[in-house]
DNA sequence: GCCGTTTTCGGCCCGACTGTTTTCAGTCG
C-alpha cells in the first residue's frame, strides 16, 4: 500500500469511529497519524520495516500495529469490522456541511438513511424537520448542498487530480506493449480545476491499441464506460471526473499530444493560422494544403516553428493572445521553479504545523532556498494553537539564535497575523514591527458583507507593518466559495501602498487565481508564490502556485520570493 | 488514540455560529 493509501484508511476509520461516538481525542490521534504519513517523505513500507516508524509523533504503539496489517493484508482488522457495522456510504452524507456524526446517526437509525439519494428523498419528503433539533432550514440545506455536491464531482482540484493521472499512468507504463504515457489536457495545462483526465500512450503498433484498452478498463479507480473507438476511451473514475486515454503510434505522438492539451480555443486559432500558412492541422494529423503531404515533425516546438511561432507553454494555450505574442516573437520568459529563492508563508509545530522549524530550513535548504519565513498563527486561531504574544517572541529570539549557526541561509521572523472579524490585526503594531515579514489572513467571519469584510482586508492593508495579504479571497477548491471580498479593491489598495498579494501555492486553494493575477500585474502590484506548508511534504506544492504564476504571464521581476535576500529585506522595509 | 526531565495516568481543544430552541446541541474552523 502506498502512503495516501494507509493515510485513506486512517481517515476513514477515524470517520467511522466518530459515527460510533468515539471520544474526540481518539479519533484526532487517528486523523493525526493520517496526516503525519501524508507528510512523509519516505515509503511507509521501507520505515516499518527499519522500525523507524515509532519515532514520527503521531504514530504510538496501537496505529502502528494497524500500519503492519495494512502492509500485510491490504486491511487491518478494525477497519473491516467497522466497515461491517456501519455502512461506508453514511459518510458521504457526514461530509455535507453542516452535517456531522450526530446527525448522520440519527438519519440512519432514525429514518434509515444510508446514501446521499436516500436523503435527499426524506428533506424533499419533509421527513427531516420531524427529526429533534432539525427543521426546514436544515431541509433546505441538505438539498442544497447536496445539488452543489453533484456539480462539484465534474471536477477535481488539481492534487487530487495529479494523483490519480499518476496512478494510472504507472499502471500503464508497466504494460509490456505502452513505450510511453504522458498527462495531458486540463492537468498538462495546469488549469486550476480538471474537467478531464486525459492520458496519451504510446504503443509500437496500433493492433495493441485494444489489447491496452481493455487492461486499462480493469483498473480499480475506473468505472463505467462512457464512450469508446479504436485507440480511444472514455470512463468514469473513483472521484466522478471523467479519465479519457489516447493510444498512438511514434508517427503521432507528437501532434496528438498538441492536439490533446488543448484548449480548444487555442487549437482554433492555430488551425486557423496554419491554414494561413499552407496547413491543414487536424486531429493528431498535419498535411500540407497543397498535396496533402504529411509534416514530419520531433517536437511540439517544430510544430509551431511551421507556423512561424515561438513555443507556446501549454500554461499559455487559452487563446488570451499567446498566439500573436508568439507570431511577434514576443512572449514573455515566463517565472519558473528554480527562480523561487524561498518560501515566506510556512507553519511549524509551535502552532499547527507537523515538522520544527530545524526541520522545515533543512527542507528548504534542500529545495535550494536560500531563505525561509516561518509564520505561525496568531492567538485568536485557537483551533491552530496561535501563539501568544510571550511564545511568538520566544519564537523570534530561537531564530535569530538558529540564523547565527547558518552559512548562506536566512529565517525571516514572521507571523501570519489574523484580520480579525471587526477588522483589527490579532497583535499589537509594535509586534509586527519585530518581524521580518507579516502576513495577515482572514480566517473568521467568512460569510460577512462584501463591504465589511473588503474593509477588514483595505485595513489590514493600510497597517504598515503588514506586507503580504495571504490567500486574498479565502476559498477552498471544491470545498469552500472565496469569502464575497471585492478583489479589485484590494488590488487597487496593494497597489497604492506598495503591499504585496499572495499567489497561496496549495492545490486546495490557488488563490488568488490566474485572472486576478494578472490584474495584479497589470496594477504594478508584487506577488508572492507561498506554500503555507503545514508539514515538510507540501512545502513541495510551490510547483503549484509557480503554474498560475505562468498562467497569468508572470515574470521573474513580479514576484517577490524570487528577489536575492539583500533585495528581499529592502523591500519588506528591514 | 498519543504523549511525557512537571506526569506511565491524566491531559489533550476552544470559541463562534447556526438553527433549533426557550437554554442548547451540533458543527465548524
Amino acid at each position: 500500500m502506498r502512503n495516501a493509501e494507509i493515510a485513506w484508511a486512517l481517515y476513514q476509520m477515524a470517520d467511522l469511529l466518530d459515527f460510533k461516538g468515539e471520544e474526540f481525542f481518539k479519533t484526532r490521534a487517528y486523523r493525526r497519524a493520517a496526516r503525519a504519513i501524508i507528510g512523509l517523505q519516505q515509503p511507509v513500507a521501507e520505515l516499518y520495516v527499519s522500525g523507524e516508524l515509532k519515532n514520527v509523533p503521531g504514530l504510538g504503539k496501537n496505529i502502528i500495529a494497524k500500519i503492519g496489517e495494512m502492509l500485510d493484508n491490504g486491511e487491518c482488522h478494525l477497519h473491516r469490522t467497522l466497515k461491517q457495522e456501519i455502512p461506508p456510504t453514511l459518510l458521504d452524507l457526514m461530509a455535507l456541511p453542516g452535517m456531522g456524526p450526530k446527525r448522520a446517526k440519527m438519519l440512519y437509525e432514525r429514518l434509515g438513511v444510508t446514501t446521499l439519494a436516500e436523503l435527499e428523498q426524506a428533506a424533499r419528503g419533509k421527513k427531516i424537520r420531524e427529526l429533534p433539533g432539525m427543521g426546514t432550514k436544515t431541509e433546505l440545506s441538505i438539498v442544497q448542498n447536496i445539488g452543489r455536491l453533484k456539480k462539484q464531482t465534474q471536477c477535481l482540484p488539481p492534487g487530487v487530480a495529479r494523483e490519480l493521472a499518476a496512478e494510472l499512468s504507472d499502471y500503464l507504463g508497466q504494460l509490456a506493449t505502452v513505450k510511453k504515457v504522458t498527462v495531458t489536457g486540463d492537468i498538462r495545462r495546469w488549469t486550476e480545476l480538471v474537467y478531464n483526465v486525459e492520458l496519451l500512450a504510446v504503443t509500437q503498433s496500433k493492433e495493441k491499441a485494444e489489447e491496452i484498452i481493455e487492461a486499462f478498463i480493469t483498473h480499480p479507480a475506473l468505472g463505467e464506460v462512457l464512450w469508446r473507438e479504436h485507440g480511444r476511451i472514455r470512463l468514469a473514475s473513483r472521484w466522478g471526473v471523467p479519465v479519457e486515454l489516447v493510444i498512438v503510434d511514434d508517427d503521432q505522438y507528437w501532434l496528438a499530444l498538441l492536439w490533446t492539451t488543448g484548449s480548444q480555443h487555442h487549437l482554433r486559432r492555430l488551425q486557423l493560422l496554419a491554414w494561413q500558412e499552407g496547413w491543414r492541422l487536424g486531429r493528431y494529423f498535419l498535411t500540407a494544403r497543397q498535396d496533402g503531404q504529411a509534416a514530419k515533425v520531433d517536437s511540439e516546438e517544430e510544430i509551431y516553428l511551421l507556423f512561424g511561432l515561438q513555443y507556446v507553454v501549454p500554461e499559455l494555450r487559452e487563446n488570451n493572445g499567446e498566439i500573436s505574442a508568439a507570431a511577434n516573437g514576443t512572449l514573455p520568459r515566463l517565472l519558473e521553479l528554480p527562480d523561487i529563492r524561498g518560501d515566506l508563508h510556512v507553519h511549524t509545530n509551535w502552532s499547527d504545523g507537523v515538522n520544527s522549524i530545524e526541520e522545515m530550513v533543512q527542507r528548504a535548504k534542500e529545495m535550494g532556498y536560500s531563505y525561509i519565513a516561518v509564520t505561525d498563527h496568531s492567538p485568536n486561531l485557537k483551533i491552530a494553537r496561535g501563539l501568544p504574544l510571550e511564545k511568538l517572541l520566544q519564537q523570534f529570539e530561537k531564530i535569530r539564535a538558529l540564523n547565527k549557526q547558518l552559512d548562506d541561509f536566512y529565517i525571516l521572523t514572521g507571523v501570519e497575523v489574523d484580520i480579525l472579524a471587526d477588522g483589527r490585526l490579532d497583535h499589537p503594531d509594535d509586534v509586527l514591527a519585530q518581524a521580518d515579514v507579516v502576513v495577515a489572513s482572514i480566517h473568521s467571519g467568512f460569510k460577512q458583507e462584501r463591504d465589511t469584510i473588503t474593509k477588514r482586508v483595505l485595513a489590514a492593508i493600510a497597517n504598515e507593518h503588514v506586507d503580504i495579504i495571504g490567500h486574498p479571497t479565502g476559498r477552498l477548491l471544491g470545498h469552500r466559495e472565496p469569502y464575497a471580498v471585492d478583489v479589485e479593491e484590494i488590488i487597487e489598495a496593494a497597489a497604492r501602498y506598495n503591499k504585496v498579494l499572495e499567489i497561496n501555492a496549495s492545490p486546495d486553494r490557488l488563490d488568488l487565481n490566474d485572472f486576478y493575477v494578472q490584474l495584479a500585474k497589470s496594477s504594478g502590484v508584487l506577488l508572492a508564490i507561498n506554500t503555507d506548508a503545514h508539514d515538510l511534504r507540501r512545502m513541495g506544492e510551490m510547483i503549484y502556485g509557480v503554474s498560475v504564476a505562468r498562467r497569468a504571464w508572470l515574470e521573474q521581476q513580479h514576484v517577490l520570493n524570487t528577489l536575492p535576500l539583500p533585495d528581499l529585506l529592502k523591500v519588506l522595509h528591514r
